[in-house]
DNA sequence: CAACAGTTTAGAATTATTATAATGTAGATT
DNA sequence: AATCTACATTATAATAATTCTAAACTGTTG
């Protein structure tokens, strides 16, 4: 992601009015060297640390949703109890490190390109999504 | 999975008292031709159905979570919103269907073994799941 | 700068899940 | 077979996550 660059353009361009709000929540996720994962509160943390005024909860959860449906964000889901949202919007595979929680990009070379021989009849395919979890290697249970 | 097979036993083995409520979540869950995908809420209206006497919301998740933990059954999640209990241990990928919110076991040959060619320093991997999201062909968006 | 439509907000409402604590029960012990 | 005890079930309350509401606010247009 490019530093500086102009968010409120960005915002205009897929029709999102560039309120102070969304062009902060842009800057937080997007102006930085490589993308990241985050859970909504972590975004809440984030925002709050960064901002001089308050942001509603419902701002967070509506604008995230909001770049969500444009495609500014993805959401991967771990578990019913885990969900992150990736401002890596492209296709994309992951590892999810039980021990820390963190979820990591695959790297593209890292899985060959997944071959689906059938298909559900009458289907297109949206989208095909690997995820590898893994965990410290020394678990031996007692 | 087998009819009538001795689900009291099959409890005791992994240390689980076979109470009426768990041989009755063992019948409806697995005295049946095929394995089946499953939300709390449809587990609910099945047991309700199937049982004379009523079964406590929090039984039913106590004892879907102790299942899920002796490995009788598996979480599949879709997103923040929807989760699927499996009763198909089993490693095995999935579709889904994003029109009808189906959740569908891909043919152990439809999809290629995932080759993962660089995993985590330090950390084994524990399982590979894909998940083929799918959808009506004819979804032009006026 | 007036007008409007879309946005934010605090707080209430809703939903999903878990905790609590009293009661019930399976399986072991007499 | 009666008793015992640990574990399970239950109704209900509590908590947590998310969404709704309706009033106030603000970016954009003309
Ligand atoms: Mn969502
Ligand atoms: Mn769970
Ligand atoms: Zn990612
Ligand atoms: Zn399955």
């Amino acid at each position: 992601m490019p530093k500086n660059c102009n968010f409120i353009e960005k915002l205009r361009e897929v029709g999102l009015r560039p309120t102070k709000q969304r062009v902060k929540m842009c800057e937080v996720l997007y102006n930085r060297e490589k993308t990241f994962h985050f859970t909504i509160n972590d975004l809440v943390k984030l925002l709050s640390e960064k901002m001089n005024q308050k942001i509603s909860l419902a701002t967070v959860y509506n604008t995230v949703h909001a770049f969500e449906k444009k495609g500014y964000l993805k959401e991967i889901s771990i578990d019913s109890h885990k969900s992150y949202f990736d401002t890596n919007t492209s296709a994309h595979h992951h590892f999810f490190d039980e021990d820390t929680q963190e979820l990591i990009d695959c790297d593209e070379n890292d899985i060959d390109k997944i071959n689906i021989k059938k298909n559900i009849t009458g289907k297109k395919i949206n989208s095909v999504e690997v995820l590898v979890r893994v965990a410290s290697d020394n678990q031996t249970q007692k």
